[in-house]
DNA sequence: TACGGATTTGAACAGGTGTTCAATTCAGAG
DNA sequence: CTCTGAATTGAACACCTGTTCAAATCCGTA
């Protein structure tokens, strides 16, 4: 017993971290043991705690980086353009980030409940934060008269549980590649919020 | 000790469903225990295995009912009508059948990897033949020329998204009413194929 | 080569897990 | 009122849980 050879944070932390998010997407976290993960990586329970001061950090820990990640790479690729050109940018970009860590995505939409109340908190904003992206589109091509849309907040969860749900049945090797999603997808979107000849609508307020 | 006054398995069974469908829906099925449903119910963890052969046939049971209950219901309010009537009733059904089950909406979906192989491809093989009413709809409707879709499957699977994603955000007491929701849903879906004045689409066939 | 800090072990803690079953009590039919 | 079967208890089983910590070992520097 003791210290490893060739044993550096450096290494085990990420190692565990990869470990964690592997087993909860698998087996949620609630079903994952500290002695699994830590199995997972090759080495014993104990030595976890220097990595996480406890489980329930560990999936907080997870989820922030997820969205942080999110927030800034969205951030990032922030374009110039009218609303339109506006909203492709969010579509694509929303597939092309969530679709190589399907996952983050499902740890962070699917373990909220098992967040403590605080860390659940932050989650909330930090998701409330970039559905904010989206409805600021929306609203902007509403007002120029580019989008007909009956209510942006719903429209914008409509299209945010549209896309994030690709993550549920994507698989690399699959019938479609990302981009043909992405095309199909970036239609479905544009036609949806598009001046619509059949019916016209009516906008609502949002209270 | 010994058997309660007023017990009766008519009554105590529902109760335990109802408890464990309660408590799952708000920890997840590895968090919560039996003795935890047990106690919810007013009974000791051993009498839950009058009505449950293990804590897996309980998950399974109540994701089972769940989707049988879907599957009849939508083979109840089926209707004739073109494939965009066919549509609006498809829409407004999923809705309506779904808002007043948030709960066991959210175990279906949330709980499948906590199901045994065996359990989970029969609670596939239910998931897809719901998701082939809509499929179906929409490839006569795209047959007929009615709709505009570049891929059935895609679109299926992003409808329902969509529509299932209502669950995860509506409250009774919030400020849109099932009605207007509906609504603003059914315009969504409409107009997200309908025919396309912007960009016409190729059809790509699914393989 | 010697030393201090980083890293891991392995045992221990108090408590929780799903499940079984003999004993017990109640309900309802005859 | 009796008797059978349904319903429940409460204890027990073997095992797993997150977390702590002294002891042991290794790494990098001096």
């Amino acid at each position: 017993m003791g210290r490893k050879t060739g044993s550096h944070s450096e290494i085990t932390g990420p190692r565990v971290r990869e470990a964690a998010l592997r087993l909860i997407a698998q087996h949620g976290f609630a079903a994952v043991s500290m002695r699994q993960i830590a199995a997972e990586v090759g080495i014993q329970a104990g030595a976890l705690y220097n990595y996480t001061p406890d489980k329930q950090s560990l999936l907080f820990d997870l989820m922030q980086s997820h969205m942080h990640e999110l927030l800034e790479a969205r951030e990032a690729s922030r374009t110039r353009g009218d609303p339109l050109e506006q909203l492709e940018a969010f579509v694509r970009f929303h597939i092309r980030f969530h679709l190589p860590r399907q996952r983050a995505v499902f740890v962070s939409y699917m373990e909220l409940r098992n967040l403590a109340p605080d860390n659940f908190s932050k989650i909330e904003q930090l998701r409330t934060c970039y559905e904010g992206e989206l409805q600021g589109i929306l609203d902007e091509g509403h007002r120029l008269g580019d989008f007909e849309i009956s209510d942006s907040k719903i429209t914008t969860l409509a299209i945010i549980a549209m896309l994030t749900g690709i993550c549920n049945w994507y698989r690399e090797d699959g019938r479609l590649s990302a981009a043909e999603i992405e095309a199909d997808y970036w239609t479905l979107v544009r036609k949806s919020v598009g001046i619509d000849a059949a019916e016209p609508m009516r906008h609502r307020r949002a209270v």
